[in-house]
DNA sequence: TATCATATAATAATTGTTATCAAGAATAAC
DNA sequence: GTTATTCTTGATAACAATTATTATATGATA
C-alpha cells in the first residue's frame, strides 16, 4: 500500500502537484476501499474520520485531479452521483461492471472481454477507441440464488 | 411516423396513461430528433417552438414516463445531464454509442456485438442480465480523417 | 525577511432534477 | 346538463450534487 501511494505520489509531482495531507487521506481511503466505487460524499465522510478537518470541496477537488491524472476512473451508474474507482495499476483498460437490480450491488469485471468487439468497431465504425464503459444491468448470484433452486453453494 | 405515435398511444393506453397534447408534441419532438439524444432541456426547447405554454416539468415528467414504459431510453454520458433516446421499434436489447472525445459528437450502434459476452458474463458471473450499457470513448471518423495524413497536431 | 504560488476550509452559488399544489381538462355517474 | 372523480398540467419551491468564490494558510524561494 505504501508504495502504490509512492507511485500516486511521483504521477502528481510528474503533473506538478503535491501531494499534501489532504490528497494522502482522501487517496487513502480509496486504497482502503477498493472495489467499493465510493461516491464523492462517501469518500468525503471516510476521509473526514481521520481527518476531521478536511472540507467537501477539497474531496471533490482531489478526486477531479485525481481523475484527471486517471489514477481513479469515475464512473456514473445513473443514480445520480458519480462515483470514483482507482484505476487498477497497469490495467490499460477501464473495467467492466455488473449492477444488480434487485440489491443495487455493484460487482466488478476485471477482464476485457471487449477485444473482438473493439476491434470490429474500430474498422467498421472507422472509431479510434481510447476508452469505453460497458456496465450490465440485471440480477446478481445472491439475488438470483435467494429464489432460484439452483442456487450455488460458496 | 403517424404510425409511430399510434403506436406510442396504444402503449400509453395500456399503461392506463393518455397521449395529451403536451406528451404527443414531446414524442414529436423526440421523433423529429432521432439519434440526436437530446437532453431534458433541449427537448423542453424543441417542444416550446411549437407548444409554447408547455412546462419543463411536464417534459421532465413526460420522458420519465416514456422511460418507464420503454419507448425511450435514458442515458448518461458523464456530462451531467440525461439524455433520452427513442428505442428503435423492436429492439431488445438497448444499443450502443461512439462518444468523440475531440468534438463531443454521439454515434450510434444499433448492432448487438454483445451476444457472445453476455453468454460469457451470464455463465461465469451467474449473473442474469437484463440490459446493458456501452460507450465507447475515442475519435471519431469526422475528426481522425481531418489530420488522418499528418496525424501529430497540438 | 518579504514574496510568490499553491492549497485549503467555509460557504455561497449554480445546476439538473423532483416534489408540491392549486387549477384545468377529461371522463364517468347521476 | 350538472356534479364527482381522476388525470394532467404549469408554476414554482425544494432538493441534492457539484462548482465557484473568497479569504486564509502553507510552503518554497530569493
Amino acid at each position: 500500500m505504501e508504495s502504490r501511494i509512492e507511485r500516486i505520489k511521483k504521477q502528481l509531482h510528474n503533473a506538478n502537484y503535491k501531494l499534501t495531507p489532504q490528497r494522502e487521506a482522501t487517496v487513502r481511503v480509496l486504497l482502503e476501499h477498493e472495489e467499493a466505487h465510493l461516491s464523492a460524499e462517501d469518500v468525503y465522510l471516510l476521509v473526514k474520520e481521520k481527518a476531521p478537518e478536511i472540507g467537501l470541496a477539497t474531496v471533490y477537488r482531489t478526486l477531479e485531479l485525481l481523475t484527471e491524472l486517471k489514477v481513479v476512473d469515475k464512473i456514473n451508474f445513473g443514480d445520480g452521483v458519480s462515483r470514483f474507482d482507482l484505476r487498477q495499476e497497469g490495467a490499460a483498460h477501464f473495467h467492466h461492471h455488473l449492477v444488480c437490480i434487485e440489491c443495487g450491488a455493484v460487482d466488478e469485471i476485471q477482464e476485457d472481454l471487449l477485444g473482438d468487439v473493439e476491434q470490429i468497431v474500430e474498422d467498421r465504425w472507422n472509431f479510434q477507441i481510447k476508452d469505453h464503459r460497458l456496465t450490465f444491468h440485471g440480477i446478481c448470484w445472491r439475488c438470483s440464488g435467494e429464489t432460484s433452486d439452483d442456487a450455488e453453494r460458496t
